[in-house]
DNA sequence: TTCAAATATTAAATTTTTTTAATATTTAAT
DNA sequence: ATTAAATATTAAAAAAATTTAATATTTGAA
């Protein structure tokens, strides 16, 4: 009930988009959710853990490193994957834009 | 860099996944963006001004509704959409989860 | 070096989402 | 009553995302 007079130029609606759909998938966050839990933590660690396939995690770990929603190093023969919260924090800013002081 | 320890229930998380799928889609937030801007308009105004085809914006405006995240209330022929701030802060809120106080 | 473990990549098959295009509904005016 | 404007619904077509299943790469150990 509260206008909000966002100034949202293209741009940053095509980045928010990409954030928002790299976050929007249910087994997405449910990775998320488990790095979250953990810091860090390497891809055999998440696929045992949530019961999901090796091809299947490594697909979507990699939907969400390309968006910058989470970091990769690799040690010895592990890949470790912990959160970018700077990056997640993004994504929050850019829902947020269409908030007003309201609610 | 920096551990959340979310609680996040398979509930929340599932409706977290769906209120962002509404929101995850260029058109719909040039649409949520539009109207945001107006405060409350009709379906003429919203596909007129953005240029896009009436039943695509009609059903797109139809997936956000039912997400909740606009209302709607006819008046005469016209039909007014609005956004619903509380529960787009509620998306909002589900992305912030993930968040740490870092950042 | 060969081998096996950990992870990534790929292509095809499947599923879901989106668009297109046509038709239906609702309401106000004639 | 008919008609036209505003919006919604629908079904089929097209496009995009996801899964499956197989293969490739990287690395450490035997």
């Amino acid at each position: 009930m509260n206008k909000t007079k966002v100034v949202f130029n293209a741009e940053k609606l095509e980045t928010s988009c990409e954030l928002m759909r790299a976050l929007a998938h249910p087994l997405r966050l449910r990775i998320l959710e488990f790095i979250d839990r953990n810091g860090t933590i390497n891809v055999n660690k998440i696929y045992h853990s949530l019961k999901i396939e090796q091809s299947i995690t490594s697909q979507h770990l990699k939907i969400m490193r390309l968006a910058g929603v989470i970091d990769a190093y690799r040690e010895g023969k592990f890949v470790h994957y912990s959160i970018n919260y700077d990056v997640v924090k993004r994504a929050e800013i850019a829902v947020n834009n269409f908030l007003a002081k309201s609610a």
